[in-house]
DNA sequence: GAAATATAGTCAACTTGATTGACTACATTC
DNA sequence: GAATGTAGTCAATCAAGTTGACTATATTTC
């Protein structure tokens, strides 16, 4: 097999290849500042606790997986800094898992990197395209389930 | 945060959902069909052993895993009759995995089920959104990697 | 052509990110 | 107020990958 030939690929592979490669670049270049030690699982994450915080299950229910993996990723992140535990306002059992100042710059500079990305790809196929394509996603993922977002907003296998 | 709405959403996470909306749905597919043991890492395997086998070593490359993973995935697989191990004809070191029978049912499986999707989403965009969107991915992945096919040929975390 | 080095594959031990199950504390329902 | 449900934690386990050590064969180099 020809590994350097793109003409075969199907659609589903072009979305593996195309997701892995922007997901690649985001977390080399969030190594490079100084976040080496988030992964992609995390970035998920951040986004389901902004603005306002999330409690464990929100998170769990989000990336489709235990509330015991998404505490240990709690912690995990809450060691490094990244995110803090509050009380729940009204429930006493919950806890509210929110971003700290550092947590704060992780999801700025994704957004950064992902905005450059999006510019460069801009720049490759032009920007009606991109718009285009960004469009024709949602349609098709919209389309597939039903409407409602899949419960798994992860990509894993 | 608002699970429902799309509107926010970043080409990146796109790209994931679309991905991960698309091989779940394939591995649904194929589960009914009786091949509930395949995961999705295995159709990349089957895809890089098409159409005339492949060593451990190779699969190694292709998949971006260690060539012990690919062994143990390899085990797997034939104890479960989708692939056969054959000594390498010049090189008696190496081993060649070819897909059995059982197996070739499971790549026919999926381009049926794959082919399907396509016509599913030709159905929400058309097919010329369609063509462009295949064009555009392709373009952006091989722009992004210069060339070159990324040597990760798996989208994990 | 023999010695040194490189490569294909296997075996075993370990790491990591997840799981299931059992438990505590608080909330909700009846 | 009692029964049931829910948020989170602790501990044990599992699964898919890793690293490291090894054997057998190939290739290179002198």
């Amino acid at each position: 097999m020809n590994h350097s030939d793109f003409s075969e690929l199907d659609l589903t592979s072009l979305l593996s290849l195309s997701f892995s490669t922007s997901i690649n670049e985001l977390h080399t270049r969030l190594s490079e500042l100084g976040f080496g030690d988030i992964r992609p699982v995390h970035g998920f994450m951040f986004k389901c606790m902004t603005p306002n915080g999330a409690t464990g299950i929100e998170l769990a229910e989000y990336l489709g997986i235990t509330k015991q993996a998404v505490s240990k990723m709690v912690d995990y992140l809450e060691k490094r800094g990244y995110v803090n535990k509050q009380p729940h306002p009204t429930d006493k059992r919950g806890k509210i898992i929110i971003l700290t100042e550092r947590g704060w710059l992780v999801v700025k500079a994704k957004e950064n990197i992902l905005n450059e990305l999006e510019q460069r790809w801009i720049g490759n196929i032009g920007a009606e395209r991109l718009q285009m394509l960004k469009e024709d996603l949602k349609r098709i993922v919209y389309e597939t389930n039903e409407g409602n977002i899949p419960s798994m907003f992860r990509p894993v296998w």
